[in-house]
DNA sequence: CTGGATGGATAGCGGCACTCTCTACTATCT
DNA sequence: AGATAGTAGAGAGTGCCGCTATCCATCCAG
């Protein structure tokens, strides 16, 4: 297929698809004149994937072309794969770190049964935990830490199925790809889910009112 | 205080506080001169949430001032302020929805004793939720909406955390906010625990790499 | 009295994600 | 064969957002 039907098999406008090709976010196509190229349906699957990550993932165009570079990785192991793609999806987090937030962040892993010193600094993943517990710490929650414990049993559910999901839905293949979108795609989920679970708890609670959020 | 010190004990720069007043996410300090205004640690502590809003919660200067307004509003029904909140604190994603994501919504909500019609384009979070399997679908996710059975399920017991939480460390007068914080705050600290519960499956299961994601 | 800070207001900047425009073609329809 | 529409490639332009810089008339501490 020609660009002018990847756009509109997408809905991705023409411009928006040669400024994804520039950016290197979209392999070209294959040119079969100066000015022709065939575009496949890779390339539609590709495109549509970049969209997801932008729209419900939230990234930005050096974000997505990150997480594309670590998808597209064929010479590691899959865990260290599956680690770079956690990096390039989470975000570090700007501010300043309160160090007692980084001590909490070190005995949560503690408590978790991990007995080697980590250096919170060192991932984003940590980094970014640590950084939502300074933030809470600098308004005035220093508690916060205590539902992790907490979290990470619901978690433990969630991640489970996910395990499974991703066992059950893909094959070696495109795993990595299963990961990326149901890690992004999921903490969407998660967000609204929760959000849901919070509006049941109120309107039990604190009565009246509809279940859906909109009053 | 003048300015300066609020900046100094904030550690955001004089011209970024001066323009949080002119947007109105900070309330102007008492005039005692014509040039000069004193404030206190309650602007102190509002301007920490804002930047909390802004660092962790990803929110856009006319998110926060949405939010603020809802956490201000001392008129309405408690539930529904923090409906208002939800709202204000949830995005609905760009894309087109996709009729097919709508019914897995529906189904979810009737699964979960939800008689009446729910018109799902109606909150903004359970647009998020459809968009998000929208997104999924396109990426060829169809099977994604099984997930949310373990979701809730998982969430169940985060929600119940929460609530324990916001009772235990708010009164009344701070109870909203405490749900914002720990809404937007906690949704990172979800994002990051479930990373780390990803990487100790996937250490688990593939083996190899040391237990934090960098590696 | 003086040097540095302040309130208030307006203008400017840098980054990002497109979007427009242009040229030189090519494909297709009639 | 001619008319019309589509295309690759590349640079410039656009609009928004979140600050940041500059200015001026004070004001206040030393």
């Amino acid at each position: 297929m020609r660009v002018g039907e990847l756009s509109k098999r997408s809905g991705v406008p023409v411009p928006t698809i040669k400024y994804y090709l520039r950016e290197g976010l979209l392999p070209a196509g294959v040119l079969t004149s100066p000015n022709q190229a065939h575009y496949d349906d890779e390339h539609l699957r590709r495109l549509r994937l970049v969209r997801a990550l932008v729209d419900v993932g939230g990234l930005s165009i050096a974000g997505v072309r990150d997480v594309l570079a670590a998808v597209d990785t064929h010479d590691e192991s899959l865990h260290n794969k599956l680690g770079a793609v956690q990096e390039a999806i989470s975000h570090p987090g700007s501010g300043e770190l309160d160090p007692l937030a980084v001590e909490d962040v070190q005995a949560f892993f503690e408590r978790q049964g991990e007995t080697e010193c980590v250096d919170v600094t060192e991932s984003n993943v940590t980094h970014m935990l640590a950084s939502a517990l300074s933030a809470a710490r600098s308004v005035g929650h220093d508690q916060f830490r205590d539902l992790l414990d907490s979290y990470l049993e619901g978690l433990k559910i969630i991640a489970q199925a996910d395990l499974d999901y991703v066992a059950r839905h893909s094959s070696s293949d495109d795993i990595i790809e299963a990961m990326v979108v149901g890690t992004l795609i999921g903490d969407t989920v998660i967000k609204a889910v929760r959000r849901l679970a919070h509006a049941q708890v109120s309107r039990e609670v604190l009565g009246g009112g509809p279940a859906d959020p909109a009053s």
